[in-house]
DNA sequence: CTGTTAGCGCGTTCAC
DNA sequence: GTGAACGCGCTAACAG
């Protein structure tokens, strides 16, 4: 059952039928109503992959997220799915296991059959995202690079805040739980860190890389609990609550011992004990607006829409951060 | 830079390019080797849309979950899109947030484009999902049609178990918090909880249906206080840590008074405090074995794959299960 | 082993 | 407002 059934079905040309599914306003009522009426009867739609190869579109977008079971990958490709379906689009899902190699090969696959490619916390090269960026239209998420339309969750202030707010409650030790190496997140975190402690008169220190999961955090906390620092600012949430997981087995408490402070505010924050102060990042708002913006790039779209975006984070204290009272270079109990 | 250019720069014919591309053992080695260096030198690469056309197949699966950032539904589909991979098919996604017309809206929507649809725990009904079977190959994964291929987790021993377990701390008086009505795994659950509750002479009480989330959780706590159950077996780990939560706010422990256990297994478990005793669902497994029966469907697959598999599930006791102590007909601080 | 001939199903000029 | 003709890029059936 193609166009050329419903074509002699209707007593038109198939070209009819093909406006009457494009451009309805350009063919008489009465003959619309009577394809209409034909395709109706005979459960005709229009063949995508015929139509993608005539428009030479293809209606679908792919993301490129560095490991889909990641609660805050999970957020992004959700509010993109939804996004992307308003305005028809069907979404490819890629996971890159934060493997920059990986990422662009799945990167490059994807690219001959989407119209668009959106990029999450990408980790492979400039150079290989402006490639890449050449075969297809390619937008980024927290990731900077000439040329390319991005947007980014900035957490520069949030995190200057966090810092703030650790010294505010008497840290003077606060030391940083660097995420993955070439992270853009992690950079804009770290440099914040950094600033804040220098305008506050503490010193910086950080610890890793981590690879940006549980696992991480456990590993982590001994690693901290072996220095001298009263309260830890992770590169995530869950690093975050690895890292409280494992003090409180060790014996010490969260946050009267040691304090705690994530980035993300993934749904996870809230269900933990004591709950994640963290710097919540606008991951669906991020995740709308890239695919708004690749939307745009794409063509179609009317208005100039700005090609790079900077979603402000913001701290949100809770339970796992508090005033300094028990760890004052004594060491816990193993 | 078409399969034509390639030909005219090899000196050979277009078909030849083609075989050169779909069946090399077809094709003399010298003349191989010409079209293979014009193709590099042109970075010529197969438009994947127009062999879908002429073969009549996309490349492309695609997965309806009930929620992209459930902690479960994505643990599927990251194994789904690593085994998709694996054949060199794409993976698109779509969320149905437990809307059985919007789930059935999406999974017909991407029916035409891709050569098979994977239903995780759908809640539409059973003609609709036959419907579906007719117009694409679908595998179901916690879900069983007659007629449609399906993997499902099969957790009535192990609910058995997880009651039993609880029977043997003391627990006397257990609640079975519901998770949606119509959902497979749902039923699964309660029928297998009533079974062991009978069996062990104790009465069945079931709250709900909740919703599958965290918010679900702490609602249910408060109904659950207000009944006499020392014990909560909820219907998925999200609901269980809500519950949790919602507990310790309200100065209940958990076990000392109450003792929890959920479902799944996600990463979650691991990550609250108490940790969580649950039933593991071998999510991973099963969207691999869904790719490989849906692969198998679609054709090109040798040797006999059986069309129907049950993966066994598996109590894990952790710490939020204990023996009865606290709350015996005392109501708890508020 | 290779080339020729036909489509796959639709969109899009052009005339009418 | 409508139809005829051509092309999107590739694969498949048939010759040779």
């Amino acid at each position: 059952m193609s166009i050329r059934d419903v074509a002699a079905r209707a007593g038109v040309s198939p070209a009819t039928v093909s406006r009457v599914f494009t451009q309805p306003g350009a063919v008489a009522v009465g003959t619309r109503e009577r394809v209409l009426a034909a395709a109706e009867e005979m459960h005709y739609a229009p063949h995508p992959v015929a139509r993608s190869l005539a428009r030479g579109r293809t209606g679908a977008i792919g993301i490129v997220v560095p490991d889909i079971a990641n609660a805050f990958s999970a957020a992004i490709t959700k509010a993109v799915q939804q996004e992307a379906r308003r305005d028809g689009y069907a979404l490819f899902v890629s996971g890159s296991d934060e493997h920059p190699q990986d990422e662009e090969l799945w990167a490059r696959a994807m690219a001959p059959q989407v119209d668009g490619l959106l990029l999450a916390s990408p980790l492979m090269s400039d150079d290989a995202l402006r490639e890449l960026a050449e075969l297809v239209p390619v937008v980024l998420a927290n990731r900077l690079v000439d040329g390319i339309p991005a947007v980014v969750t900035d957490a520069t202030e949030a995190t200057a805040h966090a810092v703030e707010h650790l010294h505010a409650l008497g840290h003077r030790r606060i030391v940083y739980l660097a995420g993955p190496t070439g992270s853009y997140s992690n950079e804009i975190r770290l440099s914040a860190y950094r600033a804040t402690c220098e305008l506050l008169g503490m010193k910086a220190t950080e610890l890793g890389p981590f690879q940006a999961r549980f696992s991480s955090g456990v590993r982590a906390a001994d690693l901290v609990l072996a220095g001298d620092a009263t309260a830890v600012l992770a590169y995530d949430d869950e690093v975050a609550v690895g890292v409280v997981n494992r003090l409180s087995d060790r014996g010490v408490r969260v946050p009267a011992d040691v304090s705690v402070v994530g980035f993300d505010d993934t749904s996870l924050a809230e269900m933990v004990t004591p709950r994640l102060t963290t710097v919540r990042l606008p991951a669906a708002a991020a995740g709308r607006q890239a695919v708004r913006m690749l939307l745009h790039v794409i063509g179609g779209r009317d208005g100039n829409l700005r090609t790079r975006l900077a979603l402000p984070a913001e701290l949100v204290v809770r339970a796992s951060s508090g005033p300094v009272t028990g760890r004052e270079r004594t060491s816990p109990t193993p």
